[in-house]
DNA sequence: CAGGTCGCTGAGAGGGCGCTGAGAGCCGTT
DNA sequence: AACGGCTCTCAGCGCCCTCTCAGCGACCTG
């Protein structure tokens, strides 16, 4: 683990090492070069703000020098890089600060589990989120309830977000390959979307492309 | 790969065999174009200066004839193009020469891993974009809403980048091969175009060709 | 300069597309 | 059986898009 800030370092190397790894910490960037090229772990815990040498330059220089462990990298809300960012500089994952400790052990089990990444659970979009292991869907950090249609379509247009899709794709993904109803129903199920997930708070996050279908805002509207 | 510097391209190709990568090595912009349609490789690594054809040519051939091998482009420290003309081109990654050939092989290990999902299927001219999978219309990072006629229109006009296209291929490809109505359709649409993409922003991309077509800027007027 | 052709432009009619409200069918629960 | 929730259909409506048309200007030719 390469972090900076004694407090979090500290708090964090204790749980971890009840939840059963053996945690090795280093502080800096430079440390951090050393330690990885010359031992071998099973996942790397990676800060992004830390003194000599910042985490995105020590990855870069990790996977130059061909050292392929998993990373897991902390990027700050507010930081200057954000999570794009992470993944291509070849992060294998990442949490934002502050992350739950539990979501945390989680990610890493599943890195060392599966020696790739694990993407992030929650689809997101502006303040827009979805949880598909817990089947919730929260709008500025309230709670909205769906129903198994409006979240299919939710789900849909989420893991689509930033594109265009047509009204066919979607009833061949969200109801049935083989559905021959009335269309009409997507353009329906659109408007209770809307009425549950804009109306109430003075937003548009699902565009209407006419001639072409529907388009969820990366940004959340 | 393609390179023409015949020490440089050896070393390269032994290094990369040497990390355990097949490659096929090619010296000039035609044979490039040649092994990468009728071949299917898992990265390309393309120089800028090459004789015959330059490496931007090539890119911009290779996307538009729907080759969406990821691509790292060589270039020059002082040359006449730079990185974001790279990225413009649709390149997935660069490296300015001189270069480690540790990070060549970093770079190219992420190229290969990242793989499928992400790649930007972009049609570009200057400083004007369309994305046909997001459906979405840029000028100058601006988006331009278009309707479904307007935008059929501006993805054939840059489906043909350079090409002079007469109001009949225009009328074929995008309204109806049949279509019997008045051929003036094409030139009230050409003006809608106009009025949104050029006039706004004090530009020409689209061109009269008087007697022959119209003919739209490859580098966006 | 006159005449013709071609492209540009503004206005407007028509139709198609998406939006909306109402309600019927189906299911599970009480 | 009655009720409520979910799903889907349907038909009306309003607006945007599409296309036509006619007048005008630009350009070429004699």
């Amino acid at each position: 683990m390469v972090e900076d800030e004694e407090r979090l370092a500290e708090t964090v190397r204790r749980g971890l090492t009840d939840a059963g790894f053996v945690v090795e910490l280093v502080h800096d960037g430079e440390d951090a070069l050393w330690a990885a090229t010359e031992h071998s772990y099973d996942v790397i815990v990676l800060d992004i703000m830390l003194p000599k040498v910042n985490g995105y330059k020590v990855l870069e220089q990790l996977r130059g020098r061909g050292v392929w462990t998993p990373v897991l990298m902390l990027t700050a809300k507010d930081g200057e890089y954000d999570q794009t960012d992470a993944f291509d500089l070849g992060a294998d994952d990442y949490l934002t600060k502050p992350f739950s400790f539990l979501v945390l052990v989680a990610r890493l089990r599943a890195l060392i589990r599966r020696g790739g990444p694990e993407r992030p659970v929650v689809l997101v979009a502006g303040d827009l989120t979805l949880d598909p292991a817990r089947r919730r869907v929260e709008r500025s950090g309230e709670e909205i309830a769906l129903t198994p249609r409006e979240y299919g379509l939710l789900e849909f247009l989420l893991r689509h977000r930033g594109d265009t899709v047509s009204k066919m794709e979607i009833l061949e993904s969200v109801w049935d390959p083989a559905f021959d109803g009335d269309p009409n129903v997507v353009e329906v199920y659109i408007r209770y979307l809307r009425l549950k997930l804009d109306a109430p708070f003075g937003r548009h996050a699902i565009e209407t492309v006419r001639g072409m279908g529907y388009r969820l805002d990366s940004d959340g509207g």
